[in-house]
RNA sequence: GGAAGUUUAGCUCAGCUGGGAGAGCACCUGCCUUACAAGCAGGGGGUCAUAGGUUCGAGCCCUAUAACUUCCACCA
């Protein structure tokens, strides 16, 4: 038994607590036929990532339900892990590079991905550390990396079954093109925001000679630079104000090039001018519009969304700079008919926030339908359950439209796709393989290969995290004892900003190749704001540093806040009054449990003399007791706020304003039943409380009598049993007989208040009293002077009168409400 | 254009299956009562967004409306 310092400070304990854990290895779970699995796999969080306050969230639920279910018994396993995160990765190893005065092409693949990993070797533990300071009780040994070995190959696996399935292939295709981070990005990767831009109406001349007259058709468009790669314009079949140029041509301005109108359905009659400029290299729809019409594709802009060869005069200018110049020049020629405002929405990266270009490209997709399709069963067949029917909602809502995704990225850092092709120019050999090892020649013709310069979108690795950080190799026989005991894995606990990118992924990846459900339960939580409700960010110098909150009032509080009054789908207001309020009920628990050490001896170890209860023993019995079930069903109810609510309010308003207060003359006489009552409940709440407040629960459980530990048989409350409901400490009798009595003592008090209220009021209208006594008299006593009468300005004299008729108005109310008052 | 969510005390929000309208902060009154002033004992303050409906009974269920927020789509 030692004792607890006088002030609460979570500082000098945590760390150590934290310690002690990882030293006895209470994280690390085995495989145990005896017990239960429960396993969650951690949403892994970037190498180059900072803990921000929404890994502080995700995490403490996490931790939270982990801690839970180890105590009540079963083998559980939280799998901790990072993520190479492709794309924000390379974007800061390439900030950093400029700070050197290097860029990738000056590197080389090689040099920069050298590079990376030395980077990764030195940022890609911080989050872990950081991790660790929140509770967080990963088994660490586990510890996984995307680009680890085993991820890597489990990658290269899934990638070449899915390509010999024929589910993955390469195709050209308008994709969303990012100038910035150089590199193609998925849909969902592509953020839409309105913004203000022009409608541009152009004249394009239809070839051909109309008795002098010249005709034209006016096309409408927001990207005019894109004009410089059109190889049609567009009219409706059915439009008869347009039917008669289908199959002419027209003149496109500027270029000069003469280009087909066709007619395609696609056109909307009623939009615009009903006559579309197609540019299929530059816009999806015109892309499918071209495959139909047998179009050319001219590309008309390079990595950086700069103008290239194909745009003639304008080659060379930055997309922004052609369209002002184009749109001058169109002008100049007299082909620009109107411009009128015109808010649209604009696609940018979701990474760097620069417009993204559509532009066709060959590119890697995986085709979706197929794999979706068993996605949409499980959570019909309760195979996969959404805590959340909102959630669920939106989930299958995207899974019924699925799109194919866009695998591949021009970047280096990430999981090279392991396609091969063949060099031979001399036979003009088309050889495509897709292998796990580089093959020595070409299969074909016996020439050189080279592998696929592109690495994989880092949400493919992510996709297989439940299994293939659990040993999956893909080869069915080689499948290891994790994998068989812990998948699927119990549950998943996301924001749900990640359900499309991660979620579902995982889903459609785990049902593919496991044949199962990556977990069985969805939970996905909102976002952190700030007080005003809006999205912390770094550039909004909004956010709030988990690091410094956890220094300045400890992880508990922090944690506390996470959960407590917080309903888990929607977002969360951060407030410093929170964090504060959450600091002052560990404090309160703190000084609570110094004050019963304090007034118990080491002898108790909490065993309830059942024969000698008193009647608000019973009452906090019964009420701890069903504590015990009120909070269990909560949290597997996943209503954790309503859990750690209810621990809270009974800790607060039952246990400390009622039953210590009581107590504390039967703590002077040496009551050794109220002593073990006062123990029993606290060792009952600290377990109840432990998973949400690991670290304060720990350092005063410790600090409870030897006995205590002795009969829970375990040397750290984390791994002691959960508490459960016990028949015997049902009292329903008592219960509701002190609760009457809990009331009428407040009525007493309310009474008591309102007595001393009054007797002040006596007091003080009293003194009134004989304030305008004196008043009176005085005034009295001048009126009755002739000279001031005679003397004094008539205005004075009136003056007084008036103030001695208000002073016995007054003295009249003060009496009788006196009299009222003393009854 | 489609969908979802929110609307409860001055502020931030809980409210499980339809039956007593709650917490924290703020405010007012009184207390340094020997665990805690990061606290204790009390108090004031709400037409549960609006209008209908179902029900013996609605913050909760149904319909409509309004305001705010978010997601999806992207008609050039």
């Amino acid at each position: 038994m030692k004792e607890l310092s006088k002030n609460y400070a979570p500082k000098d304990f945590e760390t150590r607590i934290y310690a002690d854990w990882l030293e006895k290895k209470y994280f690390h779970a085995v495989v145990d036929k005896e017990k239960e699995p429960f396993c969650i796999v951690i949403p892994p969080p970037n190498i180059t990532g900072q803990l921000h306050i929404g890994h502080a969230l995700d995490n403490t639920l996490q931790d939270i339900l982990i801690r839970q279910k180890r105590m009540q018994g079963y083998s559980a396993l939280w799998l901790p892990g990072t993520d190479h995160a492709s794309i924000a990765t390379e974007a800061k190893i390439v900030e950093s590079m400029k700070a050197d005065g290097l860029t990738k092409d000056q590197l080389g693949r090689d040099g920069f991905l050298e590079r990376a990993w030395k980077w990764k070797e030195q940022y890609g533990g911080t989050i872990v550390e950081q991790l660790k300071k929140l509770g967080s009780s990963c088994d660490w040994e586990r510890e996984r990396f995307t680009m680890d070995e085993g991820c890597s190959k489990a990658v290269r696996k899934v990638f070449i079954d899915l390509y010999e399935q024929g589910l993955i292939y390469r195709s050209e295709r308008v994709i969303n093109w990012c100038p910035t981070c150089k590199t193609s990005i998925s849909d969902i990767e592509c953020e839409y925001e309105e913004r203000e831009g022009f409608f541009w109406h152009i004249n394009y001349p239809v070839s051909g000679d109309f008795g002098g007259e010249k005709q034209f058709v006016t096309v409408a468009t927001t990207r005019p630079e894109t004009m410089l790669g059109d190889t049609a314009v567009a009219v409706h079949p059915e439009d008869k104000r347009y039917t008669h140029l289908i199959g002419k041509t027209v003149i496109l301005p500027l270029v000069n090039r003469e280009i087909p109108v066709i007619a395609d359905e696609y056109v909307d009659k009623e939009f615009g001018t009903g006559v579309v400029k197609i540019t299929p290299a530059h816009d999806p729809n015109d892309f499918e519009v071209g495959l139909r019409h047998e179009l050319t594709l001219i590309n008309i802009m390079d990595d950086s969304a700069v103008i290239n060869e194909n745009g003639g005069k304008y080659s060379g200018l930055e997309r922004y700079k052609a369209r002002k110049s184009i749109v001058n020049d169109l002008e100049l020629a007299g082909f620009l008919s109107k411009v009128e405002p015109h808010n649209h929405n604009v696609g940018g990266c979701q990474r760097c926030g620069t417009v993204v270009e559509p532009k066709a490209s060959l590119q890697w997709f995986v085709k979706m339908e197929e794999i979706a399709k068993p996605a949409l069963e499980v959570v019909q067949n309760g195979k996969l359950s959404w805590v959340s029917k909102r959630f669920e909602n939106t989930y299958i809502q995207w899974v019924e439209n699925i799109r194919d995704w866009c695998i591949s990225r021009q970047l280096w850092w990430g999981h090279r796709i392991p396609a091969f092709y063949c060099t031979n120019s001399e036979v003009k050999c088309d050889w495509v393989g897709v292998s796990e090892d580089e093959p020595k020649s070409c299969p074909k013709c016996g020439g050189d290969v080279v592998q696929d310069e592109d690495t994989l979108d880092t949400w493919f690795s992510s996709a297989l995290w439940p299994f293939s950080t659990l040993g999956w190799t893909g080869e069915s026989d080689k499948s290891t004892p994790e994998l068989d005991y812990f998948y699927p894995t119990s549950v998943i606990v996301p924001a749900y900003d990640i359900i499309f990118f991660w979620v579902a992924r995982m889903v459609f990846m785990g049902l593919k190749f496991m044949n199962a459900v990556p977990f069985h339960d969805v939970f996905i939580h909102g976002l952190i704001r700030d007080s005003k409700g809006k999205k912390m960010s770094k550039s909004a110098g909004n956010g709030v540093d988990p690091l410094e909150v956890i220094d300045q009032y400890g992880a508990d509080a922090l944690r506390l806040v996470m959960v407590h009054g917080v309903s888990q789908e929607s977002d969360i207001r951060w407030s410093e009054d929170k964090i504060i309020a959450a600091r002052n009920f560990a404090n309160k628990l703190w000084n609570a449990a110094r004050f019963v050490l304090m007034s118990v001896g080491d002898t108790s170890d909490g065993t309830l003399d059942m024969a000698k209860l008193t009647i608000e023993d019973k009452w906090v019995l019964t009420k701890y007791n069903r504590l015990t079930k009120e909070v269990t069903t909560n949290l597997s109810a996943y209503n954790l706020g309503v859990a750690v609510g209810k621990v809270h309010d009974f800790i607060w308003n039952v246990y400390c304003d009622w039953y210590i207060e009581l107590s504390k003359p039967r703590m002077r006489d040496g009551d050794i039943v109220a002593q073990n009552v006062l123990i029993y409940v606290m060792d009952g709440f600290l377990k109840l409380l432990h998973p949400f407040m690991p670290f304060i629960t720990e350092e005063i459980w410790q600090a409870l009598p030897d006995g205590v530990r002795k009969k829970s048989g375990c040397e750290s409350i984390m791994v002691s049993a959960w508490p459960v409901y016990d028949e015997a400490l049902e009292f329903s009798d008592d219960e509701a007989e002190f609760d009457r009595k809990v009331e009428k003592i407040k009525e007493e008090r309310m009474a008591l208040q309102l007595q001393l209220d009054k007797d002040k009021e006596i007091v003080r209208l009293e003194k009134e009293l004989v304030k305008i006594k004196g008043d009176i008299q005085f005034v009295e006593k001048k009126l009755a002077n002739q000279g001031f009468i005679t003397k004094a300005p008539p205005a004075q004299v009136e003056n007084e009168k008036a103030k001695l008729t208000k002073a016995n108005k007054r003295l009249v109310d003060v009496q009788k409400t006196l009299i009222e008052l003393k009854g």
